[in-house]
DNA sequence: AAAAAATAGTTGACATATAAACTATTGATG
DNA sequence: CATCAATAGTTTATATGTCAACTATTTTTT
């Protein structure tokens, strides 16, 4: 199987190490999410609506849309489009707040509900295939040091 | 310090180790897109333009628009718009091709590699910043299972 | 309670990203 | 060389993402 395009330490000569491991996940984010778009083309969400999809499934109650952006690490005006997008779509739906006419309940509907139960064995298989290269240690080891760079972007700003 | 937004893992509950790793990725990549957006704020260039900058500089000769989208992960529709803006910005020119007048040679203009020199330093410092949490053996293993991420990702499609 | 500050969401302006359809050009193949 | 395929770039439509300014509402302070 032949590579579309270069890697990355190939097309640059890094004088850090540590400047070549961060663009190593900087490019393995963009490609992680150029695969989700290809992957989530053959189905009637985006993948971006399919994370919104499961963010509202894993929380098990109505979220506000500055909750789903807190989740989604998107900014809080995006969630507007998302939601109006989704709700068009039939996916999701927004309610009125008791006791706070500021704020919208956004919950998954039926459909929603069926979308994401269609997407999600696919979905499933596709990243066992895409991790499959790793020994169950690398796999640890990512998740370990994937928090602790977490860590360390959150302590930046 | 505090964490403005939880973590992946405890937003999600993952049943597959392998699932959970490469949602740190993705999130690591979300994350350092978002910290890269602030720091470029501050700078007359974003950081796509940045990056645009450092790929025509390490290739040390004038890309076609192809080759940038190859190198940036981006298609090549978008470098349409992106050579616009940064060639309204005085950072690079279009020249013809001799032999092909499909193509157009994106090259730095002295602007562009005076704005990459005076980004050039801060961006550094801001990288070193970001990786300071993590030992050599530790930077060595990222770049190591990145690169390892990659191809496999590579082979997906 | 009145004034000030914080919060939730929307809007508008803009940058970025993809896919599909299109034009122009070049290359490949009979 | 004549046709057909591939390539480079643009355009258009749509989705996503950011920020700043704004409205409406709630909370905090005094």
């Amino acid at each position: 199987m032949k590579r579309k395009s270069p890697h990355y330490n190939e097309v640059n000569r890094f004088a850090n190490p540590a400047h070549e491991a961060l663009m190593g996940v900087w490019w393995s984010g963009l490609k992680l999410k150029r695969a989700a778009r290809a992957f989530f083309r053959a189905h009637s969400v985006s993948d971006t609506q399919f994370n919104a999809l499961v963010v509202l499934n894993v929380a098990g109650r109505p979220l506000s849309q500055r909750e789903m952006g807190e989740r989604l690490l998107v900014d809080k005006s995006d969630l507007t489009g998302l939601v109006d997008r989704m709700e068009k779509a039939g996916l999701v739906e927004r309610r009125a707040v008791a006791g706070d006419r500021r704020r919208h309940a956004v919950s998954l509907t039926a459909a929603g509900r069926a979308e994401l139960a269609r997407s999600e064995p696919d979905y499933a298989a596709l990243v066992s295939r895409a991790m499959s290269v790793f020994t169950r240690s690398e796999v640890a080891t990512i998740t370990r040091l994937m928090v602790k760079l977490h860590d360390s972007l959150d302590t930046l700003e």
